[in-house]
DNA sequence: CTACTATATGCAACTTTTTGCATATATAAT
DNA sequence: ATTATATATGCAAAAAGTTGCATATAGTAG
């Protein structure tokens, strides 16, 4: 669906290889995007082939060749209109959630364990993002510009996390009443 | 993944027809895990065909017939394992924060008419939710004890859309300003 | 000296999910 | 009368995503 846009969204900051797009992925959009490598360097091919990037090879010595991608006159267009488009709401999948849900059949001590191993894992989240965070606003008003709209979906990321957490000291009490 | 097994804790608490299910399915776990009833349908046959769920006709006049499926004692033993298997955090796709992160390249009122869209669908989860939660507290205490554990999952939903809503308000601030 | 991590890709097989269609009846609203 | 909604299922094809493997080098930590 918009892994294809999220791609573009990067390669219309900066063209980059695969590599460098994941890693810039997994710094950005991955933390509401969910995709694997193997599904990004498909979707790079795949957007190679419908004309919508293109990719030069810049040669290396000893490591592989790295494939430099760049967004084309089509794939903005493309972008573009993406963006004048109503996209779906954000789908949620929370196996946790669904576990608690049915969680009568576990003990409250096993439910615990679970919830405190995924809030362990939100608040290392949450550090990254509230580390990203300072980094953006010890930049001078000026350069923080540029980087205005990615800051909100930084926020919506912190704003997220810390309801998560709040919500985790709650349902945690709970369980443990019983 | 887990539909399965959101199927699975659905029938350990009643036994029901796909549609039975499905509804009861949109009402309660459907609000963090995605499920389309085409999918619900096929997981029922799987599961099924694995021994997890038996299936019984239930004649009705006019109607096509009913299939009622009820959780084995083999459905049973996999949902405990697996309540006891550590699962992924949640895993979230969210394609408006992919759009506002590349916003740049759209006019802010694009934006915001998106935003406003999104942020209506979320108000009208929050109510949805907040209903269910009233309904949930005006119960007596004794019955409310059977719902203990659901309850934290609405809990968590209420939790994140005010958090989404919060968010929404504070994005639209700032888009608005340039 | 060895193991691990990072760099840098990608195929093949499989599972999961989505999209679009298809059917049939009952009831409530316009 | 007609339309829409709810009931009640499901197939088939396509798209998307996951899992597991595979390759090859360079640097760093133990």
């Amino acid at each position: 669906m918009s892994l294809k846009h999220a791609i573009l969204v990067l390669l219309e900051t900066e063209p980059g290889s695969g590599y460098d797009l994941l890693k810039h992925f997994n710094n950005s959009l991955g933390y509401f995007w969910n995709a694997k490598h193997q599904q990004i360097y498909l979707q790079l091919k795949k957007l190679r082939d419908e004309g919508l990037i293109t990719c030069d090879l810049e040669k290396q010595k000893g490591k592989p060749d790295k494939k430099i991608y760049s967004i084309t006159r089509e794939g903005e267009k493309e972008l573009a209109e993406w963006l004048r488009t109503p996209v779906a709401p954000n789908s949620v999948n929370d196996a946790l959630l669904v576990k608690i849900y049915g969680g009568r059949m576990c003990s409250p001590e096993e439910l615990i364990e679970e919830l405190d191993r995924h809030a362990a894992i939100h608040q290392k989240t949450l550090d990254k993002l509230t580390a990203i965070e300072q980094s953006y606003l010890s930049l001078k008003p000026e350069s923080r510009e540029k980087y205005r709209l990615p800051y909100l979906t930084l926020r919506r990321g912190i704003l997220g996390e810390n309801a998560w957490l709040e919500w985790a000291k709650e349902a945690r009490r709970e369980i443990t009443k019983s």
